[in-house]
DNA sequence: ATCGCAATGATATATTGTATCTTCGGCTCG
DNA sequence: CGAGCCGAAGATACAATATATCATTGCGAT
């Protein structure tokens, strides 16, 4: 229902095209380490953290891949719109539509760490005033639920 | 607007007084070492780490207090509604008004560390109507915004 | 007394995040 | 072509944040 507008949504390779269109457009270079990092996080089924995907470059490429080199391309990537950080849970998580920018809204469950996202422009905005009505400026709104998923109610029913 | 039910800010002794009621209420005991902590809490103008506080707390007893104690108590704290955590800041942050529930929106200023506080029960219900009509529940919304605060822009402006 | 329990202490370690300096590879300019 | 520049990535060290485990203390109940 909130957003009604039309999201390109990808996934795999779309995706991985889809962020490399991006990113060049926001002038950087997609890279080999860039494109087995970002691969990385759009394989996780939950929010990765930079060592988690340290590790896994490391696997995938054979070759050491140090945590610091994971952190500086995140934060190119978040700049870039890619990917965004989940501050209550210190990792990252793909964007899955690097060309239109929002503020999201992340669900995320304590129980089994999986991450849903939902956009809802009217709720985030409101969010915004509240913040511009307080004097603030340079707005990085952080909206996060965390709690427990449908599905894993379902299992804990006992 | 938003918020129209009256709060009883407290501060100082009033508040540690209000804190005290309110904890124990909860079922938990107000220790010395508690106080000490809250105390802390109280005095720092932004959100303080366990670690600060845990420096801060050993330089006023005299007797060295360690970071896991400091996390244990902020955690009932936290549960008992006497502090919340910054999730954007890793930090911690004393509830003025221990005895009504609510859901915080946190402006967190990237420039001075500060952070003030919003109630706005429409908006963050809305935001737990998002996680609820997702199947989420134990719902705990993390909802704060990161900017630029207004002191901070003035200062700024060159 | 001693048992049980909650709070705290002590210690170790895990996880997350930065800083600094070096190396590599491509590019331009002369 | 070679010298110099520059952004990306590697290597290393370290700082900051968070948790796990076991020991100790103090206090109330039996």
């Amino acid at each position: 229902m909130a957003s009604a507008h039309n999201h390109l949504l990808h996934e795999g390779q779309s995706l991985a095209d889809a962020a490399q269109r991006a990113f060049e457009r926001a002038g950087e270079q997609w890279t080999p380490m860039r494109a087995e990092i970002f691969a990385a996080l759009s394989a996780a089924t939950k929010p990765a953290s930079a060592y988690d995907l340290a590790e896994t470059v490391s696997g995938s490429t054979g070759r050491r891949v140090a945590a610091n080199s994971v952190y500086r391309i995140l934060d190119v990537f978040v700049a870039a719109n890619l990917a965004r950080r989940v501050e209550s849970a210190n990792a990252y998580i793909v964007n899955a539509h690097p060309e239109c920018e929002h503020d999201c809204i992340f669900l995320v469950c304590d129980s089994c760490g999986q991450a849903s996202h939902v956009d809802n422009d009217e709720l985030t905005g409101s969010v915004r005033r509240a913040a511009e009505k307080a004097g603030f400026t340079n707005l990085r709104p952080v909206i996060e639920v965390r709690g427990c998923c449908a599905q894993c109610s379902e299992g804990d029913a006992a």
